[in-house]
RNA sequence: GCCGAGGUGGCGAAAUGGUAUACGCACUAGUCUUAGGAACUAGCGUCGAAAGACAUGCGAGUUCGAGUCUCGCCCUCGGCACCA
């Protein structure tokens, strides 16, 4: 053993050693019977290099893999690469270069990092995403589904991105800016196909119990507000002009004869306070009858639906704004016409496009009534003002009364509290014909053709003969060309490549044309956790079986980014896999953990309306006392903007993990970035810090070279109580166990900063024994034996080299933990007990005096000791003693008066 | 605007309703050393000579006792954004 530490040398050695023994490799068939463990971390997209981003998520997981491992389970821990995706394309059109060498080239970076940082991957298991051997599954699940009718084609208005020349799905253009690149969003008519997800809403919603114990619950809600359920009903309002002729209006098939408007609505107890009916500009009723309008009314929709395809702005609120189009529409409940408007407010993808305005009892209709001087007609009252509301008409709301209540004004409803009214008026409805209950969504269904060459390609061929026809199976993979003409417009690359596109009908045999289009990448993410149990079958995504074991994942790791799409996406999966047989369940993650991001600081000029970052090395930044930046000044002398953003290159505010490894060693990057912060909270990154984890490492490494050779010899069984036990012994070993205790129950917990910290209170202990090998006891050395031996394994999750090196040198044994199948140290109840516990004395709640006394001192006893204590009794002496409250084992409170 | 999470030393942070500030960073002084950006020792919330007082965003409340529970504000961050 080296006096020093040498982090380099010791870290290759243990690599090494993990690599010729296969130590993570882990396999279903034929082991024991210990139980299975599947870590799981979100997949990397190999853009080149990792980011701490990336260091901190990985180091996260495999404490978690290191801990289980030592607690007996086995354990599979797999990585692989999303390596289908924009950048490579962009890197083809921009710079040139061939998308699959490029991202083989950065997977191999990548590997080498992880493999650097000793992540214990079972390396045999990795899938690639763009190699055909995985990309052949996409396509097959893609035929599973359109056998099913789950894979479907339709034309669309797609999100459409013109910096990345791309569609984007309306989760990745959520906002009205492209989740990539953060440009805005356009709309664009194409073709495109669909994955049914809305085939499994309500399961997607429902079964969200069965995962509410291991998911964070802020990922749920974000989930279930994005599916978006809302239970209400549909009513038909018959539509006329302000003549008496009818106007037809096709809707869904076309079989109503009769002019109606179908209207969503959650509130349809407030029916008869409806002063309006307002479509979306997009209404087929409104598209039927475009020819009829008047000039004024055709120009207003016109410029609606302008305004509707121009990207949306969230910081501007939109202003409310319409036009009664002279149609009229009668309310069926009441019988009474109501004219019907054009609203921007209204949109065509929720429910109907169709909405019935209640202004006093709906803050958007309120609004608009308010702008267009419509009448506020109050329908609900709050139950104790019911009986005056029955008397007066109250137009003077101010603002509109969205909460349930009692009906008013609404002739044999009145009196019926909102609840029952909703129930009954939606049951009449259904009785008359002209409505019924029903349940819309926000959730559409996910879009997946991409006009991309770097994805999966669809595996449909479009035959003149034939129509759509699906790829055989037995000709899977369709395999991509190896280039493509890369031009960066609109139309997918694949369409430039005859060899590709030129094929034959699977059917009649005759010239037919390929699908162009390839599949959104978050296809490949959807199921890459099952291909790991399973990673080479050439015949089926995985065998069930093996899955059966393995699967689903027990915890999963990663970025709270994907809370909303990757996740639901990967639920539906699971779902529609279930369905076709492959697994039994229905959730694939039991527990799910969402790491904070990793910042720093950037600095950047948004002059220009776009982001230009500046490198920190040339900024000249200014600092309040606290630190805080109060201001910037570029290489230029230009004054800059700055903020803390999520670290990266293009940022200039990345480190690098290969520089983190280099300086201090892969064992203290890693143990310090779990210490630093809770791993859900952001994370600051923050250079000095990381110090401490080496100086630390160094410690521990010190006292395992001092002791070494003293307790190599000492008796290995504990002295019994009593004879020979030093009371710096007998605390070490309470200390040690208090702390295998603490730790345990941290990782139990998903804390992984807390037991860094507890085991440097252990390493402190250590040194705070008093005593050398050169004069300690048996009883010392049996006691820093295994404090000694305990801090070196719970260590092991956070710097497994290091970790192996000292384990051993304590064992004397080169093999090290893993080889020689070492545990995670277990506590012992009795002995992480104290001798004597510090008892706080409070006077009136106020801390006055400890008193000492051994652990489960009767109060009575207690009591007596600290009226015995001279500095309580300055408090107590003279005054009436109220009372005395006794908490066993940790408080005494005196409550004195006068 | 709505929903959610959170405000604790100079900083990252810790605390089953029971000794607030563990652990680390930074800082200060000292020891050792040719040297120290190593190691070790001591100190480190504020005020105060001390006793002590005051301190967990602000204000109330419950309790013998509140960072923790309740109510009302303020601020920060995140999500959603006309979802009928």
């Amino acid at each position: 053993m080296d006096e020093k530490y040498f982090p380099k040398k010791v870290e290759q050695k243990w690599q090494q050693k993990w690599a010729d023994s296969g130590a993570f490799e882990c396999e279903a068939e034929g082991c024991d019977d210990r139980p299975k463990f599947y870590q799981l971390e979100m997949l990397p997209y190999p853009s080149g290099n990792l980011h701490m981003g990336h260091v901190r998520n990985y180091s996260a997981g495999d404490a978690m893999a290191w801990y289980k491992r030592l607690k007996g389970f086995n354990v599979m821990h797999p990585i692989g690469w999303d390596s289908f995706g924009q950048p490579a394309e962009d890197a083809a059109v921009k710079r040139g270069v061939n998308p699959r060498e490029w991202t083989e080239a950065n997977i191999d970076v990548m590997r080498g990092q992880l493999q650097r940082l000793g992540i214990s991957y079972d390396w045999r298991r990795q899938m690639y995403a763009h190699r055909p051997e995985y990309y052949k599954f996409d396509q097959w699940f893609f035929l599973k589904m359109y056998e099913k009718g789950l894979a479907y084609k339709r034309l669309t208005q797609v999100n459409w991105c013109s910096h990345d020349q791309a569609t984007l799905s309306n989760e990745q253009a959520s906002g009205g800016l492209c989740w990539r690149c953060g440009n805005p969003v356009t709309k664009k008519d194409l073709e495109q196909w669909f994955f049914k997800t809305t085939a499994y809403t309500d399961q997607l919603l429902d079964d969200m119990a069965e995962i509410e114990s291991g998911w964070p619950a802020n990922v749920l809600k974000r989930q279930s507000d994005w599916i978006g359920r809302s239970e209400g009903a549909f009513v038909d309002f018959e539509v006329k002009t302000s003549g008496d002729t009818l106007f037809y209006c096709d809707l869904d098939g076309g079989t109503a004869e009769s002019g109606t408007v179908r209207v969503f609505t959650t509130r349809i107890d407030t029916i008869y306070g409806a002063n309006a009916v307002v479509l979306a500009a997009e209404h087929p009723v409104i598209q039927a009858n475009i020819d009829h309008f008047s000039e004024d009314v055709a120009s207003k929709i016109a410029f609606i639906r302008a305004e509707n395809t121009k990207p949306t702005d969230h910081e501007v609120e939109i202003e409310k704004d319409g036009i009664d189009t002279g149609l009229r529409a009668i309310n069926p409940f009441s019988g009474e016409e109501l004219p019907v408007w054009v609203g921007n407010y209204v949109m065509m993808e929720y429910g109907t496009g169709a909405v019935m305005s209640v202004p006093a009892h709906d803050e958007r209709d309120f609004e608009f009534a308010k702008k267009f001087e419509l009448p506020i007609r109050q329908v609900i009252s709050e139950p104790h003002m019911e009986h005056a509301h029955h008397t007066m008409q109250a137009m003077a709301l101010e603002v509109p009364l969205t909460a349930y209540g009692v009906l008013v004004h609404s002739d044999y409803w009145n009196g019926k509290t909102s609840e029952n009214a909703k129930q009954e008026m939606a049951a009449y409805a259904v009785k008359h014909g002209f409505g019924e209950a029903a349940t819309t969504y926000r959730l559409r269904d996910w879009g997946v053709s991409r006009q991309r060459f770097w994805g999966s390609p669809i595996p449909i061929i479009y035959c003149d003969t034939c129509g759509v026809v699906p790829e055989k199976f037995e000709n899977l993979p369709v395999r991509l060309p190896e280039t493509a003409p890369f031009s960066g417009t609109g139309e997918s690359p694949l369409a430039k490549v005859p060899e590709f596109v030129n094929t034959i009908c699977p059917t009649c045999e005759g010239p037919a044309k390929r699908e162009t289009d390839t599949m959104d990448t978050f296809v490949d993410s959807s199921w890459y956790y099952f291909r790991y149990t399973d990673a080479t079958n050439e015949v089926l995504p995985f065998d069930p079986e093996i899955a059966a074991y393995w699967t689903p994942v027990d915890q999963y790791i990663g970025g709270d980014d994907h809370a909303v799409m990757h996740l639901i996406y990967a639920r539906f999966w699971t779902k529609m896999m279930r369905d076709l047989g492959l697994v039994t369940f229905n959730e694939p993650f039991k527990r799910l953990l969402t790491q904070g991001m990793v910042v720093g600081e950037t600095f950047f000029d948004d002059a220009t309306g776009k982001k230009i970052y500046h490198m920190p090395g040339d900024v000249t930044v200014t600092r309040d006392g606290k630190g805080k930046i109060t201001g910037a000044v570029g290489k230029d002398g230009g004054a800059l903007k700055y903020g803390i953003e999520r670290m990266s290159k293009s940022k200039g505010n990345g480190v690098d993990p290969d520089e983190m490894v280099e300086i201090y060693g892969a064992d203290a990057a890693r143990l310090f970035i779990m210490f630093a912060a809770p791993i859900e909270n952001e994370l600051v990154w923050n250079e000095a810090g990381i110090e401490g984890g080496v100086r630390f490492l160094q410690r521990v490494w010190r006292q395992v070279y001092k002791w070494r050779t003293a307790i190599g010899e000492a008796e290995r069984t504990p002295l019994v109580n009593g004879e020979g036990v030093t009371p710096a012994s007998r605390k070490l070993r309470q200390k040690t166990h208090q702390t295998i205790k603490r730790v345990t129950d941290s990782f139990e917990a998903l804390q992984f900063n807390t037991p860094v910290a507890a085991l440097m209170e252990l390493s402190n202990a250590v040194g705070d024994i008093g005593v050398d090998p050169t004069n300690a006891t048996e009883s010392d050395l049996f006691a820093v034996r295994e404090a000694l031996t305990s801090l070196v394994l719970m260590l092991t999750p956070f710097a497994p080299h290091t970790a192996e090196e000292l384990y051993a040198v304590i064992i004397d044994n080169e093999d090290g933990i893993v080889a020689n199948g070492a545990c995670f140290p277990e506590y012992s109840e009795g002995l992480a007990k104290a001798d004597e516990i510090e008892i706080p004395v409070q006077i009136n709640g106020k801390l006055r005096s400890r008193i000492l006394a051994a652990p489960d001192t009767a109060d009575e006893e207690l009591q007596r000791m600290a009226f015995a204590d001279a500095k309580t009794r300055e408090f107590t002496d003279g005054k009436e003693v109220v009372k005395v409250i006794v908490v066993p084992n940790r408080l005494i409170n005196i409550v004195v008066k006068g």
